[in-house]
DNA sequence: AGAATAACTTTGACGACTCAAAATCATATC
DNA sequence: GATATGATTTTGAGTCGTCAAAGTTATTCT
């Protein structure tokens, strides 16, 4: 059984390698992730392969095995069942949460974390709006959903627009509102009826409900 | 800050200190308590002291400091609060939450704590019928309560008898069911409209609700 | 290419917690 | 009072996760 550090390094391993979508996590970033010394990094990260949790390829980055990888999403799951948790039972907000979940997901059971997950009716997704791991550690496909359905400080990735209107589309454009490009949602506000967003580095900008209906988005990781 | 086998080495000390209603705890107690060996906690024990969150008689045993004292009773409060959350709200049968809770303890924060206590609706008895010690570390002094309002479980002393009536008394003395006489709850049935108790170590025996509303007992501990 | 720089690894050390086994002390027994 | 018994302490060693600093190797930039 890994101990709670080897579970912090394998989610944070596998939340890098999820959002770069690349196999192989440099030891730069995994340091800088857990915040501690290069130097401890590549030891610790070497006893890891000995217990067989992750590939390491010397002074290119590590791989998670997929022994690894199936702790790793257990680890995910519980971290954003936790947050879910926080902010929806015991009415944290949203911002100090992360924190809070990081400590206890190593101490919460897997007993727990099932009467857990039944008792917020088996939610699919955290209060940022990222998937939840289901049991087996399989993570939901990210399925597009409409720009104007997304939360505050959500990242997703523009799948495509469904209005053909040129003015629309032309408008997109400029503000380089295109399939593929990377969106952070700043803010949303039903009574405003508008969210605001940031495209990739570019100014943010606002967008009526309406319009925001129109846009298909896929989650990030 | 006390780490978190220190806050165990106090939560446990706390305890035998509070039912053993005695100052000092032996080192053999608290290495069996701690399941260590006797060096492992001597040598702690040394370390504690220096820290300042207990004195230390050689030979003799340990007593905690005030601080100490006070970690160690929100440790309790911790704990007895995790147990009611886990039975209370997320449905799990009274048989598995103390280990449960003991993992959990160590990780909850004090935002995370306070939150629950509201959440729970500051309880005041955990689902063993132990007193919940308050936010400041001051524990409930136990107050009497009759019979009938007892858990199953729990393990009181008898404060004294209502009744005057000497049928009733006979029987209460035959029961050995006496003030001072420490009596456990076996089983409280609201449909069966009695509790089952055993007195010492005496033959388990049953009590009408009417019956058990005439005694009272006190908490222990 | 050669030099500067950045990324990574090695080395030696430390603190927290633990054990096993030997040494010491205190007590109960005869 | 001497001795056996049981409780406690000491000693020496090991694991885990960490750091600082020195040593390597890759990369990038003239």
């Amino acid at each position: 059984m890994p101990s709670p550090t080897v579970e912090n390094y394998l989610k944070q391993i596998l939340m890098v390698t999820l959002d770069e979508n690349c196999a192989k996590v440099a030891m730069g970033k995994v340091a800088s992730e857990l915040s501690v010394t290069p130097g401890t990094a590549t030891s610790m990260v070497k006893n890891m392969e000995r217990d067989g949790w992750l590939t390491y390829y010397p002074r290119q980055g590590v791989a998670l095995t997929r022994k690894g990888r199936k702790v790793a999403m257990n680890m995910l799951r519980r971290h954003r069942l936790l947050e879910t948790f926080l902010v929806e039972t015991l009415g944290f907000d949203w911002s100090e949460i992360h924190v809070e979940a990081e400590e206890l997901e190593h101490a919460i059971s897997e007993k727990v974390v099932e009467k857990l997950d039944l008792f917020l009716g088996r939610p699919r997704y955290d209060p940022h709006g990222h998937p939840i791991p289901s049991k087996g550690g399989v993570i939901q496909r990210p399925t597009s959903r409409t720009l104007q359905s997304c939360k505050v400080g959500m990242k997703v990735k523009i799948d495509s627009i469904l209005d053909q209107e040129s003015d629309f589309l032309k408008f997109a454009r400029d503000k380089k509102l295109l399939p593929g490009k990377e969106v952070v949602i700043l803010s949303s506000e039903k009574v405003a009826d508008a969210i605001t967003l940031r495209v990739g580095r570019n100014l943010p900008f606002s967008l009526g409900f309406r319009s925001a209906e129109k846009i298909l988005v896929l989650e990030q990781a």
